[in-house]
DNA sequence: CAAAATATCATGGAAAAAGGGGATGTGGTG
DNA sequence: CACCACATCCCCTTTTTCCATGATATTTTG
């Protein structure tokens, strides 16, 4: 029996993901927390053998949620659920102990093969997450920005000018001014407002 | 009995609520499509009475296709699916036709309250996404703007300058300046960064 | 451990936006 | 007709962003 735990904030999902376990005959449901503290406090007592791992969660992202599980709890394997494709997040969860990547509009057959290949420690990616990770950057890639860089982007979204930021946080206006241009970088954006517009538009603000 | 079709691209939210609504005695499933053109297709030879429609598809928006059934075929009622709780997409999807709106974590039964409600000709909102319209709709109002404004606005969140706006627009760089300036009045934003952040959230951009 | 990424700070100058004024013509509505 | 919203234009000053080009310390990662 392999135990399944699932975390996702969608009722809809979860209930998707059980129906398509149900009737399987080595699957042990194990039920399902909707946010990442719930997740955190279920391993603390009790040892799903998998983790089914929405990227998005309310409260923390998938990305930091599974290095927390996999910090404690090595030897629980990890597969992240998403409705999305990009090659990031896929890159990122695989780096944070991850060991399968499945897209949500994955058949039964899909992922109870994803979950008897992780459950022998190997890895599995969706075919399409496979596409996706093989293609490189083409177009509309979300870029990889640093959780200090997130910061100021939220900032700077909230109408912050440099100084004000650098004040909010503590650190020299000219510092602010780096991570700023750090952004228009990562973003190939001409100037603040193509930032801001397409941040809003990859849901990041 | 009601007949209810359900369309989403994701096959996990399919399966839930298929699962959702199994056991119901009243409801009688007759399949889904993952896609706008497959829903349209459906809908050319069978007539649910209730279509389940996902906001984000593929090949055409919710929002757009929620017209698009509507004007072919006004007798079928839908309820608007979403995994995000905002207040222009409700009201958007409500205006081109919807009769409800279903948060994706919503319980088996309030979908089931949803199901009947609109099955009767009323309309229904998840309290969550009541809760939404009615916040936002007191605080921050969609500001209205002229159409000049709103051709200043896209050009400036795609990142021209002024003098660039000015010269695309065949006016002087000091008229660009004062519809900008009116844009931030008209928003109560402080500055560009602000601004466009707003008019991303209320989808104007 | 060494290399890379991240976070921190700086200077100086050019470009752009923000804030405050004020002004003219046009077109629709009560 | 008088009013008002709209679109157009101008000047001046200050603030802020953008650009170029550095540097150093810490943290993460291979």
């Amino acid at each position: 029996m392999i135990k399944i735990f699932a975390v996702d904030d969608h009722y809809m999902v979860i209930e998707g993901i059980h129906s398509l376990l149900q009737n399987e005959p080595d699957i042990e449901w194990m039920g399902h927390a909707n946010n990442a503290a719930a997740c955190l406090a279920f391993v603390e007592h009790n040892k799903p053998d998998i983790i089914l791992m929405d990227i998005n969660l309310p409260d923390k992202s998938g990305i930091d949620l599974c290095a927390a599980v996999k910090e404690k709890y090595s030897s629980i394997y990890i597969i992240a659920l998403s409705t999305f494709n990009q090659q990031s997040y896929i890159e990122k969860m695989m780096q944070n102990g991850a060991s399968g990547y499945v897209i949500k509009n994955a058949s039964q057959q899909e992922l109870m093969e994803a979950i008897h290949t992780v459950n022998q420690g190997k890895q599995f990616l969706s075919f399409d997450a496979a596409i996706a990770i093989r293609k490189t950057d083409t177009e509309n890639d979300i870029p990889i920005i640093t959780r200090r860089e997130k910061e100021v982007l939220e900032l700077i979204a909230d109408g912050n000018t440099n100084n004000e930021i650098a004040s909010q946080l503590s650190i020299s206006a000219s510092t602010v001014d780096t991570h700023r241009k750090s952004l228009l970088l990562k973003f190939s954006a001409k100037n603040t407002a193509s930032l801001i517009k397409l941040a809003a538009h990859m849901n990041i603000i």
